[in-house]
DNA sequence: TACTTACTGAAAAGGAATTTCAATTTCAAT
DNA sequence: ATTGAAATTGAAATTCCTTTTCAGTAAGTA
């Protein structure tokens, strides 16, 4: 179970396992779409509820150095948090469940050259995202 | 000029026209980067020292209401904001001076159908961003 | 089982953005 | 030009979010 992927990940890099950590953990895989610091805080003390809120901060910190979540960028706020597919891949983002799904093939290298030439830049990183409804809320 | 453009639409839609609003949007139309608040205050108060960072705020807030600036989103922070184009732009972006250039002709309709089919969603929007070197930081 | 040290939650501190408020300025109506 | 109502101002206070501090606790190796 992907779980246990990131708890060894934490291991392998010298940090302990906590219960904190655990429930921080369960909540950010078990959820579709991203969340904030303080909903993660909110769902993962049903679970254990002596939970801090600094704890989630730590926590979430670490699996963001790991890249075993990454930070969500939205209008509304880029405070959200999301577990990180493996490869390159983007957002999917429904307007309005929040669910977030990822996709990959985009295929930019004939855009990105073309606006290279055009603007004199030379192009390292792009960010694509999508914006819509899922089939449950159309 | 731009400047005037956008004292007209503040005009137009109801607001009034004061030392504080010229300043902030003089500074912001002679930047070639995204500035913060912060920034756009120390910037505006060279020109009139009077001001105060409240209605840096406050008039950031009415000029993205009106369109006339937008956020941009970075990986150090979404606080800054630019002075928009006109029509449906995208953002590419200096790694080292931060300099924003604008470019068009992004055309996602293939890939974006092809999402579309793959995932089931509707998709409404989509945010692209590049990042690079500008011509004099290569 | 013992022991080192990372980790914890609570409280305090810090930083950024917003709200409050009395004084000032804008600008439409004289 | 002058007036006067109402929007706007800057400073101070407040709120909200995040980070730091710290003494007690728990993880995990020896």
């Amino acid at each position: 179970m992907m779980t246990d992927t990131w708890l060894n990940q934490l291991k392998e890099n010298g940090y302990r396992l906590t219960e904190a950590r655990r429930a921080v953990i369960a909540t950010i895989q078990n959820s579709i779409r991203a969340l904030t610091p303080v909903e993660v805080f909110d769902l993962a003390r049903k679970k254990y509820s002596a939970l801090g809120l600094v704890s989630v901060y730590r926590t979430l910190e670490k699996l963001e150095e790991l890249h075993l979540i990454q930070r969500v960028h939205q209008p509304q706020g880029c405070q959200a948090f999301i577990a990180e597919s493996g490869e390159h891949e983007h957002l999917l983002l429904c307007q309005n469940c929040g669910r977030v799904t990822f996709f990959e093939g985009d295929d930019l290298d004939a855009l990105i050259s073309s606006i290279s030439k055009k603007t004199g830049y030379q192009i390292h990183e792009h960010w694509l995202q999508l914006f819509g409804l899922c089939q449950s809320c159309q």
